[in-house]
RNA sequence: GCGGGCGUGGCGGAAUGGUAGACGCAAGGGACUUAAAAUCCCUGGACUUUUGUCGUGCGGGUUCGAGUCCCGCCGCCCGUACCA
């Protein structure tokens, strides 16, 4: 008998649109259920969805379709990331005015979506490039600035010199601008910050609090925000080398029990100091300037050489006056982390031992490793750094450096020097205010004026919002905002004089810092509705990739404290479950000229070896490495052809099988069939099957034969597996399981027999089962698969399967039994045989006594359930 | 540089400290077919003569037992504050 293969070209649109007419995902607040809001990060538009987005939205889709089978009130929205720097690069390439791209981008997507027959709420969507959207984002940022959370402050950006521009760290290349070549040079702005260490404490102990986010998640954010305890340390300069005016340098360090072992200080080459030292020194002034060639990100700093230039000035130990060490200026100390100054002690700090070695520093040890001889104990060029007893240093000696921590803090606290005390303890994050300033166009603007006679004026709340002029050029390098003729001029607020607009606009991470909770009112006034916001979040299940485990994340969790103070919700932390899932990469090819995209490279075998060809041009190809999928490497899939031939639950199915998720993923054309296969077969086993199967309302009871207590066992169990691996994101582990019930039933149902009403009934209890469970990750084929076993209703609105935990125990195990840790053989005990009578059985299997060889066991372990292991 | 992660057959991967390689892909063999596709069945870590021995990036260690835990390396990936 043939059987019509399934078609999902037709099937697909059918139920979506079945979907959609039943509007089965749009989600009311006061919907019967618990809540459960699972969210995927939402996408830039960059033109055309990728691989990576339709693995992260099937994810996802298998959460919420499953926890709405299990009866949730599920949130399952989406929008677009829409503000950012790719669409202003449009504008000057293709002379596209940035909303007309961005929108016309998000149209194609959201197409793509569709087509992907997700389970979402798209009565919610939203751009945050809507006036709508950005002019909520206004009142926030106003509510903030009343709140003291948003400020301003000098920092250093990236200049172009050529193109009079600002750029950001990607579009500096080796240090030179990406368009016009040009060295970039770095350059104080005074710019918009976000108050994000008020909360560096809580940010941080917080963590703790987040169980069902991924350890390494937790432990990146907790060392990013680098909590270190320590003291703020005065050392008074030699009044005979100090620069006029400064009397002395305070440093911050973690280790003042190394105190005894300082050889110099350093300061950061933006540092007052440095800037002082440099006016009567021209090698110093140099050696200035050079550094700030390097770029502004800590990358390129510290991957620098280390390089420092001596000032001539002179400090003085804190607890020896006769005692001077030199002050450097030196190119690895960050102005923006501490006081800017560090004192450093070469032989117990790898840094500072490589610095004192290039600039003939002593190197003093004052931490002797354990079992060491203090006489013969040297430092070569191996600081030491782990834990010790204090020596060479005077009354801490024989100290713990824990002890001498706190015996130096005591004494410097209570020593005054110039009038204060010369120490006081201080706890320093490493995380720094999160500066919002953009000189871009296409961004939200920055609600506030800046007034001759009021000064920086923050826009009226009635006012808003402040729109994005339409009419603008980017002909010109440069933020066609400063340059509009009319667009900046205002009235200022205040006295109601003449005042100009800021024309910062503000980072785009700030749009997506808060959009979760846009989400749960999405068309209220205020940026939130309170009461829904507070219902819905925080979200159960983020979705999303490892690399914004640092910076989005931490920035949505500040949002969320910052609003709380400004009462739009009440809310802890947003994101309760986050799920980091791996990328979707893909072999590259190259021939002489280019990198070829993998729908122009057709493969052969020679001589067993995987040779490429290009189709189009019959170039033999080289196979270049496995990578992410990008533009550049063009070794992109695109998901519409995946679609449009194999259909969307095959490529759902492909990017949930086989890798987990939080892994990598390797596209390939084999995998891809081997999962279209697998929809035909389900689909084949189905209709195969129906005929044989009583009717869908019939009530018939599945029977108690071998059969069908084989079909039933393996079903049941099949559920509880995937329901767990479901709960847990393992949905490789869960497609395994599928196959394996798949290949079960196959084979029972060819045993079984038109007239056997016992195993028909199993039968249909397993279809109606499998049907469900493949739901959540093929939904198209579920309804299909539905409608064949004649069951009313929508699969996707069907409740997910209960199962019979009594078919799930075995009344018999099989344990492996080892000999000295090498399994030779099994023994099949009844479940709930106790350890005494296992250790009988062991002991008469005849390896066992052959093994032993009439001595008694050295050792006999028995774990019940899993496994012996006879230690002779 | 620093912080974090990963490394298992030809490939993707599975394995609460307890039988290493479930499940899938690719490959080989067979059945069906005039033939092919599709489908179904069987075989696949290495070495070895049955018997075994060796195998989870490399080198050590803990344990009755290590892919899993600890120490030291190597390689790759993510982040590094203006890419999103």
């Amino acid at each position: 008998m043939t059987t019509e293969r399934y078609n999902p070209r037709t099937a697909e649109p059918k139920w979506q649109k079945a979907w959609a007419e039943a509007k089965l995902f749009e989600t009311q607040t006061d919907a019967a259920g618990e809540k459960y809001y699972v969210l995927e990060m939402f996408p830039y538009p960059s033109g055309r969805i990728h691989m990576g987005h339709v693995r992260n939205y099937a994810l996802g889709d298998v959460v919420a379709r499953y926890k709405r089978a299990k009866g949730f009130n599920v949130l399952h929205p989406m929008g677009w990331d829409a503000f950012g720097m790719p669409a202003e690069n449009a504008a000057m390439q293709n002379k596209v005015h940035p909303a007309k791209w961005t929108y016309e981008n998000i149209d194609t997507m959201r197409k793509q979506l569709k087509s992907m027959g997700l389970s979402l709420d798209w009565s919610r969507e939203f751009a945050t490039c809507d006036v709508d959207y950005y002019h909520r984002q206004q009142m926030l940022f106003l509510d903030l600035l009343a709140k003291g959370l948003a400020y301003r402050k000098k920092s250093k950006v990236n200049w172009d010199p050529v193109d009079m521009t600002v750029l950001a760290n990607e579009q500096v290349i080796d240090g030179k601008g990406w368009r016009s070549g040009a060295e970039v040079e770095s350059r104080e702005l005074t710019q918009w910050f976000f108050k994000i260490t008020d909360f560096a404490e809580d940010l941080s102990t917080a963590l703790d609090r987040l169980p069902e986010w991924p350890e390494k998640v937790r432990l990146m954010q907790k060392n990013w925000i680098g909590k270190s305890e320590g003291l703020m340390l005065r050392w008074a300069l030699a009044k005979d080398t100090a620069p006029a005016g400064i009397d002395d340098v305070t440093v911050f360090t973690t280790r003042p029990d190394t105190l005894y072992g300082a050889s110099f200080i350093a300061v950061a080459p933006d540092h007052p100091l440095a800037a002082k030292a440099a006016e009567s020194n021209p090698a110093l002034a140099a050696f200035i300037a050079e550094t700030r060639k390097t770029g502004t990100t800590a990358a390129a700093i510290e991957t620098a050489e280390k390089k420092g230039v001596a000032t001539g000035i002179e400090a003085v130990h804190p607890l020896d006056e006769s005692w001077r060490v030199p002050v450097y200026v030196a190119n690895f100390v960050l102005m923006e982390y501490g006081t800017g100054a560090v004192f450093g002690c070469p032989a117990h700090d790898q840094r500072d031992l490589d610095f004192a070695r290039k600039y003939g520093l002593p190197v003093r040890p004052v931490v002797l490793p354990p079992h060491e001889d203090p006489v013969a104990f040297s430092v070569a060029d191996k600081a030491y750094v782990d834990d010790g007893v204090i020596y060479n240093s005077a009354f801490l000696d024989g100290k713990t450096p824990d002890e001498a921590f706190e015996a130096v803090a005591e004494r410097l606290e209570a020593t005054q020097l110039f009038g204060a005390p010369q120490a006081s303890r201080k706890v320093n994050y490493r995380l720094r205010d999160w500066g919002i300033s953009r000189q871009r166009y296409w961004g939200c603007p920055i609600p506030v004026l800046h007034c001759e006679s009021c000064g920086v004026v923050p826009e009226k709340r009635e006012n808003l919002p402040i729109v994005l002029p339409e009419d603008i050029d980017f002909d010109k390098p440069g933020n066609p905002l400063d340059r509009h003729p009319t667009w900046r001029k205002a009235t200022c607020p205040q006295c109601g004089g003449d005042a100009s607009r800021e024309t910062d606009t503000m980072d785009t991470f700030v749009d997506s810092s808060w959009y979760f909770a846009r989400f749960t009112a999405p068309r209220a006034d205020e940026p939130t509705d309170p009461q829904a916001a507070n219902a819905w979040l925080p979200v159960d299940q983020y979705i999303g990739g490892i690399e914004h485990a640092i910076l989005h994340l931490l920035y949505s969790r500040f949002f969320v404290r910052a609003m709380r103070e400004c009462g739009h919700l009440d809310l802890d932390e947003p994101f309760k479950g986050l799920f980091t899932q791996g990328m979707v990469v893909h072999e590259t090819y190259r021939d002489r000229r280019e990198w070829v995209p993998p729908v122009d490279v057709r493969f052969s075998e020679t001589e067993g070896k995987r040779v490429a060809t290009r189709i189009s041009t019959n170039a033999p190809i080289e196979i270049g490495g496995i990578e992410k999928m990008s533009k550049s490497k063009k070794n992109v899939v695109d998901p519409d052809d995946i679609i449009a031939s194999y259909g969307a639950d095959t490529a759902r199915w492909f990017v949930l099988s086989d890798s987990p998720p939080d892994r990598d993923v390797i596209w390939s054309e084999a995998g891809v069939e081997g999962a279209h296969r697998f929809v035909q077969r389900l689909w084949r086993l189905f209709v195969d099957a129906a005929p044989k199967l009583p009717a869908a309302g019939a009530r018939a009871t599945p029977g108690s034969d071998d059969l069908s207590l084989n079909i039933r066992k393996a079903v049941h169990r099949t559920v509880a597996g995937v329901s767990d691996d479901i709960e847990r994101l393992a949905f490789n582990k869960a497609i395994a399981r599928v196959h394996e019930l798949v290949n079960q039933l196959s084979a029972s149902f060819g045993r079984m027999e038109a007239g056997n009403g016992g195993a028909t009934a199993a039968a249909r209890e397993a279809l109606s089962m499998l049907a469900r469970i493949v739901a959540p990750m093929m939904p198209h084929l579920a309804e299909a698969l539905w409608e064949v076993l004649g069951e009313p209703g929508l699969a996707a609105s069907a409740p997910w399967p209960q199962i019979d935990r009594s078919l799930l125990v075995d009344d018999q195990v099989t344990l492996p039994i080892q000999i000295n840790g090498k399994k030779r053989g099994d023994l099949t005990v009844p479940a709930d045989a106790g350890k005494a009578d296992i250790e009988q059985a062991v002991l008469a299997l005849d390896f066992v006594r052959e093994a032993l060889a009439g001595q008694a066991p050295k050792r006999l372990v028995v774990v019940p359930g899993r496994i012996v292991n006879v230690v002779v």
